[in-house]
DNA sequence: CTCAGTGCAAAGGATTTGCATGCCG
DNA sequence: CGGCATGCAAATCCTTTGCACTGAG
């Protein structure tokens, strides 16, 4: 399900070109930091991996990247918000969080027991009346750290 | 599984005084308002729902009744944080949340389905050396206003 | 009398925005 | 050239904190 780095750049370009922007070089940047991270990023880790970024650049281009459905912003207990790439670009996974130290770290879950959720969940979606788009399964606990 | 208004004040002064708080009428007005809602409440309606309570005052309470495991706070992508009985005080339950306004309302799950999905997250979390605590599982989507 | 609890106002801090400049198309 | 993209700094706005006061025990 992972896509080659090169046809990453055509379907981001793509996508940024039908909300009316361009992939400019530092969204490049931002795009090929979350695609080589394991876990989504703050800003702070995200400004770090990428050299001579201006944070409200990064805010700026990750809101763009978000528009264009490229990047995802997930939000967590932590003081900062968390990025990674949208899931169609990846493969969809879940969070395990830490609430003590606020980390978010990927892993999934086997594809019938997936499969059982969203049916479940489309039928609660009908139910309510409600347009799902995606759903959101996150382990809250605490990581080897902070026992 | 909900609670009768007199044990629930009865479990929330004992968890108070495990934490060495008081069941003060600011934070039975909390917890009151938190057990007749229907959805999270964010603190501005919080703040409506309780006449005369500063709003540094509802922001501590609550963090005081957190800290007691009385009620839990739920991040959103919306503004406010929302707040909400912790899980053991009401039913075990999931999130519908509108995308567009950030609205949350609850709903649940057939138990077999959560039971599975219970199976699944501790095998995970075992193997990932991971204190599982709770999982969170919402639906994200738009709300029949926001289609 | 003591000390947690409270209100008010000010501080904090992540995120957003205004504006002048640079650069791609 | 025209307009989007960028950096810097200032503004926003939710949330937290300092401080003096009040009230329960």
């Amino acid at each position: 399900m992972s896509e080659p780095s090169a046809d990453l750049h055509t379907i981001v370009t793509r996508r940024l070109r039908h909300v009316g922007q361009r992939f400019t070089s530092q969204r490049r940047s931002l795009v090929d930091v979350l695609a080589a991270a394991p876990s989504p990023l703050t800003l702070p880790q995200l400004l770090e991996r990428s050299s001579g970024l201006a944070q409200s650049s990064a805010y700026r281009n990750l809101a763009v990247l978000e528009r264009a459905g490229v990047a995802h912003r997930i939000v967590t207990t932590g003081d900062h918000a968390c990025w990674e790439l949208a899931e169609d670009l990846t493969e969809h996974h879940h969070h395990l969080i830490c609430s003590g130290c606020g980390d978010v770290t990927d892993f999934t879950v086997p594809s019938e027991i997936e499969r059982r959720l969203d049916t479940a969940l489309t039928e609660v979606a009908t139910g309510a009346d409600f347009r799902a788009l995606h759903h959101r399964l996150d382990l809250v606990g605490l990581c080897t750290r902070c026992r």
